[in-house]
DNA sequence: TACAACTCCGCTG
DNA sequence: CAGCGGAGTTGTA
């Protein structure tokens, strides 16, 4: 039997899907569902009052516990990704040679990132300077490392 | 097998 | 030199 509890939150960037057990966030991932938005429990509506001031935050991202749910390979690639400090990016390039891999399974990898935001996904760029893509597409991507990079 | 949030390399202007 | 297109690569469903 598990502990997991599930909400769908609203947000500044759209609703989300929000699951944990206790407090550890298995997933915050973009909800699909538009009508049937319920909060399950304060601790989830508190997470999603963190994402809104993601917007407006100058400080950091949320710390929070996440287990996010993957293969094998992608839980290395996350590890690595959450290594990137905040206001700093890094390549698909670079962490693919950190991994020994190729930077096209990396992307891979990012795009099954289902714990947005703890796990800093939009830090990762394109090494040839692009912005390369995002969940929530580049616009939010771009507007997160600005904050990020302004924010001191 | 086909596809993906990439990168390298050669070609064109 | 910038811009574009195709091939190569690795992991997943």
């Amino acid at each position: 039997m598990s502990n997991d509890s599930i909400s769908i939150i609203k947000t500044k960037l759209g609703n989300f899907t929000i699951k944990s057990n206790k407090k550890v966030i298995i997933k915050i991932y973009p909800s699909k569902e538009i009508n049937n938005i319920y909060k399950k429990n304060n601790y989830h509506n508190k997470i999603g009052l963190d994402i809104d001031n993601l917007l407006i935050n100058k400080k950091k991202l949320f710390k929070y516990k996440c287990c996010p749910k993957g293969t094998q390979f992608e839980l290395k690639v996350w590890k690595e990704i959450k290594k990137i400090d905040y206001g700093k990016t890094s390549t698909y390039k670079k962490i693919s040679k950190i991994l020994n891999t190729s930077p096209r399974a990396v992307g891979n990898a990012c795009a099954n990132n289902t714990c947005l935001f703890i796990i800093p996904c939009h830090r990762v760029l394109r090494s040839d300077g692009k912005i390369g893509g995002y969940v929530l597409g580049e616009n939010v991507k771009n507007y997160l490392l600005n904050i990020e990079k302004n924010g001191t």
